[in-house]
DNA sequence: GGGGGTCACAGGCTCTGACTGTAACCGCCG
DNA sequence: CGGCGGTTACAGTCAGAGCCTGTGACCCCC
């Protein structure tokens, strides 16, 4: 017979208790259990542990020896199976973020400084990347989860976090920079800046979409990736564009931001669907929580 | 179920080898077993720790996670159970060793030598002492086993080790000096140096006998306790006395060494007979072993 | 389509680890 | 000195665990 962990338990309750019916109740089995298994143990290691009479029980001197090696062992592997299970909750390993570079001046404060709060022992990284790269990298198994915006692609799960107003981005003193708010179709004769179609084409069909609902065809009098050039194109007067709300801490000079009638955009954390990992949904949940107590994007 | 050594090691075995078919083979259980047994830590732990199909085995991140903790579990686990046997075949520990002053000049040396290189790591203390507080030490635990010339008492167990002859000691130029041998009652009407009684009454009492046996009684001229007194005694003239020839190693000057026919003093290992300790049996191994191959009375 | 290999499921068997009952021993008290 | 209380060990029993064998499900290759 090998000795089991259980052998030690059982050895350290008695040591402990210097008793074996004492040490039998704590462990809820019978005393007459007790004292095979310790009889059992006894016989592997080819030496007695207890005297025992009875007076009472005492460790022999072998005894002694063995019984900070049991406590030992006995720790060790609590440690292990702690470490296990803090793994399986999550608590432990790593978790690389992306952020969409359009998203990150706004969730990525606040959302690694929660998680971080949260699972102090998770090795974070994060970094603000184009959405190619995101999704790419999604799939590539280079991050474990995003935050960007939709649509992506099918084999990517989403869940939304924030919702927010589209705004026309206009030159500081067009015309129509005065209006409490807009509809696209009343942007139907500007140029426009937009991003290049290749950039991420599911946003394009989309936009594509959004024109032909509002009524036209947006006249591109330039293409460049990345929100900070669409501002700085639209400040230098070469046209307008369509933003998120949050994209106005992006640039303070030059540009005007009016709310798009009927019009929203989401930021999403996406992952991987074929991969469930605890430390992911911990992230969900810590995101949703934020997104639900603050609004994210009055934060940026 | 609270996962045992044995899911640690099974678990171990399945992760080096990344197929349950071979670790089986290994573990020399059957595969089907030891898919249940890894099964049932999985359920213990709340995760799988392989990803398992019929192209083969793979770790999954808790099971990376697992693996060293587990691995580190079985060592610390291994190190214990060694722990233990080597104390158990009294290859650690201590060992508290006692030596008549009489005895120490030839026996710790090559005793203290030889032990230590054999089980060296075992923790071992010598001293010379006298014969009272050599007993009193053995039978109060502070000694484990000792040095020492009988008889001794009933509750202490000796054994032999070393026999060598008894001399009359005797100041140089006496008459009898220049003999090859001697017998006891040749000394019949000499002064003698002795020992006092209380300093060990079952030795007198054999000395009694001795005188007896040569068909008289000394004529004490003084007593004083310790080998080294007594030489110093006779060196002066006061009186004759008898040692074993060992003892001419503690004085260079002024004594003669003469031997008595048929008389031999022993040397004894001697310890408590009611504790059995590997320790001191394998002391004893090593004392026997070096009384045997070399004649320790002359490495004084 | 058949063969070979892997892992999991199913059913069965042996033995272990628990149980209860009680023996052996010791100390204490009346 | 006998009875009582307490401790540990022995004895007999039993449910379930850990192993077994047989085989299913799946995949790959020829």
């Amino acid at each position: 017979m090998t000795p089991e962990l259980r052998h030690l338990r059982y050895f350290v309750a008695v040591a402990e208790h210097l008793s074996f019916t004492v040490a039998a109740r704590e462990l809820h089995i019978a005393q007459q259990s007790l004292s095979q298994q310790i009889a059992a143990l006894e016989h592997a290691l080819g030496a007695r542990l207890f005297d025992r009479d009875t007076r009472g029980t005492r460790l022999t001197e072998i005894g002694r020896v063995f019984l900070p090696e049991a406590r030992a062992v006995l720790d060790r592997a609590d440690t292990a199976l702690q470490a296990a299970r803090r793994a399986v909750r999550g608590e432990t390993g790593r978790l690389r973020l992306a952020f969409l570079a359009s998203t990150a001046n706004y969730m990525m404060p606040p959302v690694v400084r929660a998680f971080r709060k949260r699972y102090p022992d998770v090795e974070l990284t994060a970094e603000a990347v184009g959405i190619a790269d995101l999704v790419a990298g999604l799939r590539e198994d280079r991050y474990d989860a995003a935050f960007t915006r939709p649509p992506l692609v099918d084999d990517l799960e989403t869940e939304a976090l924030v919702s927010e107003p589209v705004c026309a981005v206009l030159p500081t003193g067009h015309p129509l920079a005065g209006r409490a708010g807009l509809r696209l179709a009343d942007l139907a004769a500007e140029p426009w800046v937009l991003t290049s179609r290749e950039s991420w084409p599911p946003w394009h069909r989309k936009y594509d979409d959004d024109f032909r609902a509002a009524g036209f065809e947006p006249r591109v009098a330039q293409r460049a990736d990345g929100v900070p050039s669409l501002l700085g194109l639209v400040a230098a007067g070469v046209g307008v564009t369509r933003l998120a709300r949050s994209a106005h801490s992006l640039r303070r000079t030059g540009v005007v931001f009016v709310p798009l009638a009927g019009d929203r955009a989401e930021t999403v954390v996406a992952w991987p669907a074929t991969r469930d990992r605890q430390v992911v949904r911990n992230l969900r949940a810590v995101a949703a929580e934020l997104a639900s107590s603050i609004d994210l994007t009055e934060a940026g």
